[in-house]
DNA sequence: TTCTATGCATAGACGTTCTATGCTATGGGC
DNA sequence: GCCCATAGCATAGAACGTCTATGCATAGAA
């Protein structure tokens, strides 16, 4: 029972838009790169992951194109838009806002 | 439409424990209290509250009695078990892991 | 007496995440 | 040549939590 989720909901959009900041990449990249960079604590699910990607395309805060990999496999690379940079910063501060407010309902002893 | 929740999803439970590891109180009291220490940034609906305290019942982390406020009326209080003690001690570990992650992945420029 | 604040509770909609499934293809080892 | 692990995309449906909306009741103030 008592399901765990590997992430906290309502963070992943914020992840993958951070991710794309930072370069350009396919799915499979991205799902790597959070697990990496959170020292194995998230992990993003495929089931996940695709629906989120579309969120993104659709709000038109990312764009993709099919490319080859390094390692010569076709895949979707997604880019941040503009918009994307944007929606990062908005995310990002209303996600400091939550944790702050949070942190004082929590510390008040 | 872009319908932001005034909670982030998953953290109920553990700010509900936190508020009555203080001091036993009432469903209304609860909301009261989180929506005041987060400084009118979290709002817990009522919609959100009392499957919430059902929830904690169910698991056997807070007990419920009928009683009288300061103000004459009747409420239900809910008290913190040794249960529901732990467990906030659980959440509150698992809530500071998945932060710490998460802003290291924010953090990796 | 009417209104506001206090107080409990549920049903149904909605959005996000997870599980499960299906498909393709590359490269290494046997 | 074949198998298998890995890389890669994608969807359907279940599960879950939160929100909107609704209903009910009562104390005290205006």
């Amino acid at each position: 029972m008592a399901n765990k989720p590997e992430l906290m909901p309502g963070t992943l959009d914020m992840l993958i838009l951070k991710t794309l900041a930072r370069a350009p990449l396919h799915g499979y990249g991205i799902a790597q790169a959070i697990k990496r960079l959170s020292d194995d604590v998230l992990t993003v699910e495929e089931g996940s992951l695709y629906p989120a990607l579309q969120r993104l395309l659709l709000q038109g805060w990312a764009k993709a194109e099919w490319r080859m990999t390094e390692t010569n496999r076709r895949a979707r690379f997604y880019t941040l838009t503009p918009a994307g940079r944007k929606q990062l910063g908005v995310e990002l501060s209303e996600f400091d806002q939550m944790i702050a407010a949070i942190h004082r309902v929590l510390q008040n002893a």
